[in-house]
DNA sequence: GTAACATTTAACCATATGGTTGAATATGAA
DNA sequence: TTCATATTCAACCATATGGTTAAATGTTAC
């Protein structure tokens, strides 16, 4: 439980930066070379590759070796944790709206 | 947009925290004054009114004066931005398993 | 007004974070 | 082997974070 108490540690401060954020919804989409996110900021090629070993301890993403490079992707279970998280407190805000639901129904 | 950025910024670095999930979580429950939480956890009273500080700015919680206490309880927006924000990878954990479903069903 | 209670602010400390530059490492090409 | 490419590592810096204690600020009760 500590275990996962740390995961979610790692995983919402991984998201707590846009440059990280960014990154995610990069590689959502497909595979990146290293060189290939770093052209896409106006940081060092080190702050890309510091960034990303945030995401890889979070389990956020995954890199591979092709060659000289290394392909960065999505995690599988990306994310998933911080969404299950969220869930406890999802019907709090999405109850406002089943009850007024239930309201306009009440006029049938 | 710029805004909607740093929103995200503070609302997942207050969730990095184990502590301030852990006051979110009670104050999802019922109001707490600033104090009754304090009791709750082996840090300072001054600790928890920086934790406290944190969670207003993200506007997670919203604090309210009852006499000489503050009350807090948990932000009616609280969390939803961060739950739109996830939305946009839920379909890719998600997809996999309605893949998995129509395979399923094509046996029908 | 003074005392007691509830909370914040200030000053400080240690460690973490996000950035830099430059050297080191690993791989593929010549 | 040597060179170029791709990436990481090391050392450093400034600022942020999470904690502390002690003083300051309301607020109610006497």
């Amino acid at each position: 439980m500590v275990e996962y108490e740390l995961r979610l540690d790692m995983i919402f401060s991984s998201l707590s930066d846009p440059i990280r954020r960014d990154i995610l919804q990069r590689v959502s989409a497909r595979e990146f070379s290293v060189g290939e996110l770093v052209e896409r900021y106006e940081v060092s090629f080190a702050a890309i590759s510091k960034h990303l070993k945030v995401l890889e301890k979070a389990k956020l993403v995954h890199k591979r070796k092709e060659g000289k490079k290394q392909m960065v992707r999505l995690a599988p279970d990306a994310l998933r944790s911080a969404d299950e998280y969220l869930e406890q407190y999802r019907q709090m805000w999405q109850g406002r709206y089943d009850k007024l639901d239930m309201l306009l129904n009440e006029r049938d």
